[in-house]
DNA sequence: CGTCTTTGACCAGCGC
DNA sequence: GCGCTGGTCAAAGACG
């Protein structure tokens, strides 16, 4: 609903271009979701590193996730859930989106020879889950999967 | 002291 | 029915 929350927050940084979400994918209700949404309610500010070359980086590659639901959905809606999944071009996994997250899980998924990290939001209430995945293809991009809304306003780093 | 990170093991669902 | 993968939880440890 409220998108609004923060597109200001206290970004030290400006130099945050290397967030592209040009390559979106598409899970379960994703076109409720709106990608302009997650712009102003998903800012990302690297606090270092990987900034200041992409700005302009075109992705034309195809994303190659979609065997990730290939589980119980095949033509059918088990339930609706908010998934949001973008691509950022980044060195740094921890991409600090003015949310705390706490890991709770690693794992190595075989579809790429990378692992996949899995982060929970620290606030009680919050069952916000988030998905970092490195590119098969281009370590140098980051698959984040947002699942879930936040309860409460951003934590403030 | 409190919080978060890390690794392993366990479980569940689906495929064959 | 079995196997596989993915996902989650838990405990301990480390660090601030």
């Amino acid at each position: 609903m409220e998108n609004t929350s923060f597109r200001s927050l206290d970004s030290p940084l400006s130099d945050y271009a290397n967030f592209e979400f040009s390559e979106l994918l598409e899970f379960d209700d994703w076109a409720e979701v709106d990608p302009t949404m997650m712009i102003s309610g998903y800012p990302v500010n690297p606090v270092s590193a990987a900034a200041n070359e992409a700005t302009s980086n075109v992705i034309g590659s195809s994303n190659h996730l979609e065997a990730s639901n290939g589980r119980g959905n095949i033509g059918s809606r088990p339930e609706r859930k908010e998934k949001v999944a973008f691509r950022t071009m980044t060195e740094i996994e921890i991409l600090d989106d003015g949310f705390k997250w706490r890991k709770y899980g690693k794992k190595m998924v075989k579809n790429s020879p990378n692992p996949r990290n899995y982060y929970r939001c620290s606030i009680e209430g919050c069952a916000v889950k988030k998905r970092v995945e490195r590119e098969r293809e281009d370590p140098r991009y980051v698959i984040t999967t947002y699942e879930g809304q936040h309860n409460h306003q951003a934590n403030t780093v």
